[in-house]
DNA sequence: AACTCGGGGTG
DNA sequence: CACCCAGAGTT
């Protein structure tokens, strides 16, 4: 607190939460937007089952990447009905490759809310927003403020950074105490109406200039309003985040064919890919230059009661989830015997296993690496 | 406050 | 490669 007690002899009687006056701060936001917004899908109507999809879509995914999967889900599942009614599978396959996939099953789940508590009708205010499974305070001020003209505040990656500069704030942004500041002065800063253009217009100018990198101050429409700025350490604020330590580990994938057929299994709730479709994996030791794989057989017979030969290496995926760096060997295994034996997860959930003709695999949900590899058999 | 949850874009 | 992304939910 002994921050702000940092006494300017203000200048004026009231304070603006900005530099210079809020009326000037906003002319110059709504200025900007105007002349350099970019035309986005989303941003064709108000309907807030639309602005809704894409918010969820947005949470942590790149513009550029939600294009696509936003006109498609759009174009598949145009109303808030047609999401309730729709099957799991077909929503996961519509989300396939966004990730984070617990999001489209609590984008399901808060559709047949929607459909039973509000009638079908999407909430109007912030607080019945945000009670919907996978809405948080983010994702509640943006669907009240754009698809309702609500007068709620954002906070996102784009206007943390952009705000902290504004403020000039150079502590950590992950504590509470700063996530707190940060919220209070989007707060501050809300104009009387066109909130939902003002909270776009802000998010727009985090991302195309005030950038993590190289923030390109002299096109700001902002920079007359910034403390950072003006003290020339916009390059240092906001801090740097904890990098991550990584952690390698390798895995492998089998590919186990039984004439045109596939072995598959459904990933359960309580894993990754929750409700998606993937290839048998097992874990190797690490370093494992696909030295030692004799133990992936009985692995299999094991987990299944499936026995197959192992057959020659297909590709090698490398991808990371959070903080794990996997590197997936992927190999083809030819069916030898035995039946598929029911299976039970650790939380008493039926694991579904499954085979299944390899021209049938585009209509499951698969994970990215699923994908891959069904995609080099298809060829 | 730390951790989990994906995958792709970017320089 | 490293860093980043219109976060939410759980521990």
């Amino acid at each position: 607190m002994a921050k702000s007690a940092r006494s300017q002899p203000s200048k004026k009687e009231t304070s603006s939460p900005v530099r210079g006056s809020l009326a000037a701060f906003h002319a110059h936001v709504s200025a900007w937007f105007e002349q350099h917004q970019r035309d986005l899908p989303w941003r064709k109507s108000q309907d807030p089952y639309r602005v809704w999809i894409s918010e969820i879509m947005l949470q942590q995914t790149q513009v550029a990447t939600v294009k696509e999967y936003f006109r498609r889900f759009t174009a598949q599942l145009p109303t808030v009905h047609d999401l309730a009614d729709a099957e799991e599978q077909e929503v996961l396959r519509l989300w396939e490759g966004l990730g984070y996939y617990r999001r489209a099953r609590q984008l399901h789940a808060a559709a047949k809310e929607i459909v039973s508590r509000f009638e079908g009708k999407f909430p109007r205010e912030v607080d019945e927003i945000q009670s919907l499974p996978g809405i948080g305070r983010y994702t509640a001020g943006a669907i009240a403020s754009i698809a309702f003209g609500q007068r709620a505040p954002i906070l996102e990656a784009n206007t943390q950074r952009l705000y902290a500069r504004l403020i000039g704030w150079d502590e950590t942004l992950t504590t509470s105490a700063s996530q707190k500041r940060l919220w209070q002065f989007a707060e501050d800063i809300l104009p009387s109406d066109n909130v939902g253009i003002f909270n776009q217009a802000l998010m727009e100018v985090g991302s195309l200039v005030c950038t993590p990198k190289n923030p390109d101050c002299q096109q700001c429409p902002l920079s007359a309003h910034c403390e950072a700025y003006h003290q020339g350490r916009q390059v240092e604020i906001p801090r740097p985040k904890k990098k991550i330590e990584f952690i390698p580990i390798t895995e492998i994938a089998l590919v186990v064919r039984k004439k045109n057929q596939v072995l598959v299994r459904q990933c359960g709730q309580d894993e990754r890919w929750a409700g998606l479709w993937d290839f048998p994996r097992f874990a190797l030791p690490t370093d494992n230059d696909s030295s030692d794989l004799s133990g992936v057989a009985e692995q299999l017979v094991e987990a299944v009661g499936v026995r197959a030969d192992l057959q020659q290496h297909l590709t090698t995926i490398k991808h990371g989830v959070t903080k794990y760096r996997i590197t997936l060997l992927c190999h083809e295994m030819t069916y030898r015997q035995g039946r598929l034996k029911p299976q039970t997860g650790p939380d008493g959930q039926p694991r579904v296993w499954k085979w299944i003709e390899v021209s049938q695999l585009g209509e499951l949900p698969l994970s990215t690496t699923g994908r891959k590899l069904g995609r080099l058999l298809s060829t």
